[in-house]
DNA sequence: CAGTTCCG
DNA sequence: CCGC
């Protein structure tokens, strides 16, 4: 005789949206009714312009592979952090076009927390395996503080740290799951924040990997 | 000399 | 370490 015990500590079926810091959003699975486009979208971002590894100021590489689409891509490398038109590893050449989906979605999650008309021009897009993480960093690299970032996982889930405007606040900590979407802006937009190292697992859509998509207005 | 999406 |  076996007893079936619920699920009781299953997330939640339905999306759900929860407030974090003092005017920022996290959506539960905000992305999932558009899965399937999304992933699609993505695979020809990244067929064109494929992940590299960046090295960071210090010359040590960072853990996660990068790339970018929209007109303006993230970099790093020994002389800093900072956006670019062309991409250095295809000789310059433009970025992939932000796919019109992406930019729609990131656009409707802002403005269901509060910041309308965000248009992004750029979408760093991390590649985390088993072991990749984010330090506790802030986003500082873009024109205009009054736009929010959006930023979409997929896949593999990760423990989020969004912290305070001094490094050495104690960060609160968030599980982002498969679809979830993070908008955070206004007093919250130069929060610090990182990503613990992601534990070993396999993703039944995504595989043995987490994807983050972060959309800026950078330009 | 400062800052650090890095490390110990 | 590098760019200011």
């Amino acid at each position: 005789m076996q007893t079936i015990i619920p699920d009781l500590f299953d997330p939640p079926a339905i999306p759900w949206n929860e407030p974090i810091g003092d005017a920022s959003l996290l959506l539960h699975g905000f992305v999932l009714a558009q899965e399937e486009a999304l992933l699609a979208a993505l695979r020809g971002v990244i067929a064109e312009a494929p992940f590299r590894k960046m090295q960071t100021p210090g010359g040590r590489p960072m853990s996660v592979a990068t790339t970018s689409c929209g007109r303006l891509g993230w970099m790093t490398d020994r002389r800093g952090y900072r956006y670019v038109t062309g991409d250095p590893l295809r000789g310059q050449a433009p970025w992939p076009v932000m796919p019109p989906l992406l930019a729609d979605l990131a656009g409707q999650a802002a403005a269901l927390a509060g910041f309308p008309a965000f248009c992004p021009d750029s979408c760093l897009i991390n590649r985390y395996v088993p072991g990749a993480k984010m330090s506790l960093h802030q986003d500082k690299d873009e024109a205009d503080f009054s736009q929010p970032i959006v930023s979409v996982s997929l896949g593999l889930p990760a423990v989020f740290q969004f912290g305070g405007l001094a490094r050495s606040d104690t960060p609160q900590r968030y599980l982002l799951t498969h679809g979830d979407v993070v908008v955070w802006g206004g007093p919250d937009r130069l929060r610090f924040h990182g990503v613990l190292p992601v534990r070993p697992g396999e993703h039944p859509r995504m595989g043995a990997q987490r994807i983050n998509l972060t959309f800026r207005v950078a330009g």
